[in-house]
DNA sequence: CTGGCGATAGAACAAAGGTTTTATGCCGAT
DNA sequence: ATCGGCATAAAACCTTTGTTCTATCGCCAG
């Protein structure tokens, strides 16, 4: 994370410009779109601000390269057109979901990734996903082989899907949860099952579902 | 819509590395980009082959701009970096489906919309979308207030999700479709449910579903 | 006043990248 | 065989575009 603080206006407005071009253009803007757009009487002033910028995380340049200006999000990674999240591991009753640390997904490259839609990550920032394994979620209207999109936090409203871990028996469930005192009430989606009541301190939320990407044909 | 048959290897190889080269960089690659990955000798040949890709509707070219090369949909529609659909309207058991027409969607913009994974209107084409009211879909993973996304079809393969309109009852279900000879058998996919069995020449396919789209929190 | 710093200018340079021109090899149809 | 469309080549050409150099202006602390 960079210094992200008061900005001359007209860097303001180049920035802005920038953003616009591309999602009107699908192509980054190059110096001269920018000066012009942003009335500036020379390239090298753009260039100049565009330094700034990069310098201040808003943007990498890739140097010698024609529209070489990528805008970055506000954790430095590139705004990509077809964001992805990576597949950390599977969910499934009885087994123990594989450890997470939101941090370390950015390393090692060796896991699966979905697509997702690009609103996702701007409403609620870095993502993962776990494969569901099993039929055992079906209750949660959530079929083998889908893939939940978690946001990983540990709170969460009443009648949020969770992730919870249950520390007793060591074992990970996909169910809504709501909070009634001393206990936690872990709900099914569908009527036709029992809640689980746990002790509040006893289950520990790991993230919520942002939402369930499943494949058809 | 323009011919789409057989093309020359190496017209083909050089779409899928424009595909690629753009989703891994955001931005479209230059006619040299491209000459380097397919092993092209002459830039000449790169600009033929593009210009035989602009004519058969695959891309459009921004003459005289750097990377403006702009890769289209099937529709020859721009790819967007985040495409949406149209809710053309809901779906419930014992409703009627509204009449959906591929070609008016393009029309009136009065309709919402939602944000899909733009890999889907690359692998599918044209879809729209329904909202689906009720829990009467609960039976198929369907919550109520989920978005059904579908590509419009009037054949579907046995097993696959469609959207079934069965003429005698004037009501259109979602259900996996399996043909069995004379008759067509909708199953559920929950297995507490039963199937419903048809005479082939009352279902009629409108689309199938190629994804569901569902909103937490 | 004056040196330092952020921001702006104007102009020119040089690399990147789109376009064109001319020539050649490879068929399949005549 | 041979003519014409299709695909490939090689080499320039020239616009676009990133980069650099030098100078100026306003502001503020010392």
């Amino acid at each position: 994370m960079v210094s992200r603080k008061k900005m001359p206006d007209r860097r303001r407005r180049i920035l802005e410009f920038i953003q616009e071009f591309y999602f009107e253009n699908g192509i980054p803007p190059t110096v001269r779109d920018i000066q012009l757009a942003c009335e500036i009487s020379s390239t090298s002033v753009v260039d100049y601000n565009l330094k700034q910028l990069e310098s201040a995380g808003y943007l990498n340049r890739r140097k010698e390269v024609a529209r070489g200006i990528e805008l970055l999000d506000r954790d430095g990674e590139p705004v990509s057109s077809a964001p992805r999240v990576q597949i950390v591991g599977s969910i499934a009753a009885g087994e123990p979901l594989p450890v997470f640390s939101t941090e370390d997904s950015a390393a090692s490259g060796e896991f699966d990734t979905v697509e997702i839609s690009p609103d996702l990550p701007r409403r609620h920032g870095k993502l993962f996903a776990l494969s569901v394994k099993g039929t055992s979620m079906i209750d949660a209207l959530i079929d083998d082989g889908d893939v939940v999109v978690i946001k990983p936090t540990s709170e969460a409203g009443n009648g949020e899907m969770v992730v919870a871990w249950i520390k007793d028996e060591e074992e990970a469930t996909l169910k809504k949860i709501y909070h009634e005192g001393e206990r936690v009430r872990l709900q099914p989606a569908n009527s036709t099952m029992s809640p689980i009541y746990c002790d509040a301190e006893n289950v520990e939320v790991r993230g919520k579902v942002v939402t369930v990407l499943r494949k058809y044909g």
